[in-house]
DNA sequence: GTCTATAAGAAGATAGAC
DNA sequence: GTCTATCTTCTTATAGAC
């Protein structure tokens, strides 16, 4: 990889672990294996790493919102998936989808980063709902609005179906962030929220 | 207020909004009306005010947990008003608690201040995971154990049952502390919930 | 307890050789 | 592109008068 963007990658780190204001640019260049005078060859100022840092992950995320909406378009297509939904399916859905946000090393550095950095910047905030928040409850919805269709499950407001959903997952992750020791009994738990929300809204009750 | 006690607040007030590294002490002087250097016969250095901080939080969060606990082992007396819950009396505990935490200010700041640190610091992460995660589940966890046992809710995990009631509080109270415009939108969503909360797990099914 | 003056040191950034 | 040397500014903290 390019020293250009091995800088973005050792600054994300530290950013990650400590906060902007806690990384010393000598910090981001010792990471790097260079002296921080050296690091202005690449990037004119701290703040600019950030900013690079941010646009990077901006261009990531329009790709996979677009990847998404693309899936979305082709509900119809794939509603055929989702008539033969079983139990183990929607266990399924849930922990890849904990799973791939807690553990992906990109998107956990990038989560703690807009975590710590997030109420100094509105943008950063408006950033962290989109990717936590907004964007997961109306992926999620439309795959269990599917499954409303399909008639798997049953309820009248899949809105609120699909924040029954996701709310879990959500605070369980962010248990996981802070403490990741935890991570084996979160799992447990996560297990039993969907098989108490399939037992709760799927048409068939026992 | 006494000097002393108005550097904690100003400070509180200031680590809030912009993290601890970003605030400088002449900040904090400037808020309290005194220079910089009067600041020192009050707290020996930066950190001892936030330490101060800490500390007074954590003897209200004790006083606050035995409290709770107080009521909760006089749980048999307190039973009897949970007989006659109604899905109003539902409503009415999402929303308290949810406001209570919203609005409070010392709550909202202190829990900002947590956000912002407490990936630096494994001793604030632990606090924030007690205050709105572990102790909010335990403490609704026992109510909604009674309302159970007094035959107005029926489940056969209440762990999980309380999951579902809480989790949704918790991410829509970080989205109104990134975004406070969503409030409405968001108390909308909040009732919503719970009077589907209440269609799912109450006894007497529509 | 509050002030002014100032020390001490940290951290971002630049200059210029190689 | 990387280095050493250095500048500048900012920030915590102290000294000592009132």
């Amino acid at each position: 990889m390019d020293t250009k963007h091995r800088i973005l990658n050792e600054a994300l780190t530290l950013f990650s672990e400590k906060g902007y204001a806690n990384v010393y640019v000598s910090d981001i260049a010792e990471k790097v294996g260079i002296k921080a005078p050296s690091l202005y060859k690449h990037y004119k100022s701290k703040r600019a790493i950030f900013d690079a840092i941010i646009e990077e992950m901006n261009s990531k995320f329009s790709e996979q919102a677009k990847a998404l909406s693309v899936n979305g378009t082709s509900a119809g297509a794939d509603a055929e998936l989702y008539k033969n939904m079983s139990e183990e399916h929607l266990l399924k859905l849930g922990r890849e989808f904990f799973l791939f946000f807690l553990h992906d090393d990109y998107n956990r550095k990038f989560r703690k980063m807009l975590t710590i950095e997030q109420f100094g910047n509105p943008e950063l905030a408006e950033t962290y709902m989109n990717m936590y928040v907004d964007m997961p409850l109306s992926y999620q919805g439309m795959l269990l609005g599917m499954l409303v269709q399909s008639g798997f499950l049953k309820t009248d407001n899949v809105q609120v179906m699909t924040l029954h959903f996701y709310a879990p997952i959500y605070m369980l992750l962010t248990v996981c962030d802070r403490d990741p020791s935890r991570e084996e009994e979160t799992l447990k738990l996560l297990d039993e929220h969907i098989k108490q929300f399939n037992r709760v809204y799927g048409r068939t009750k026992e």
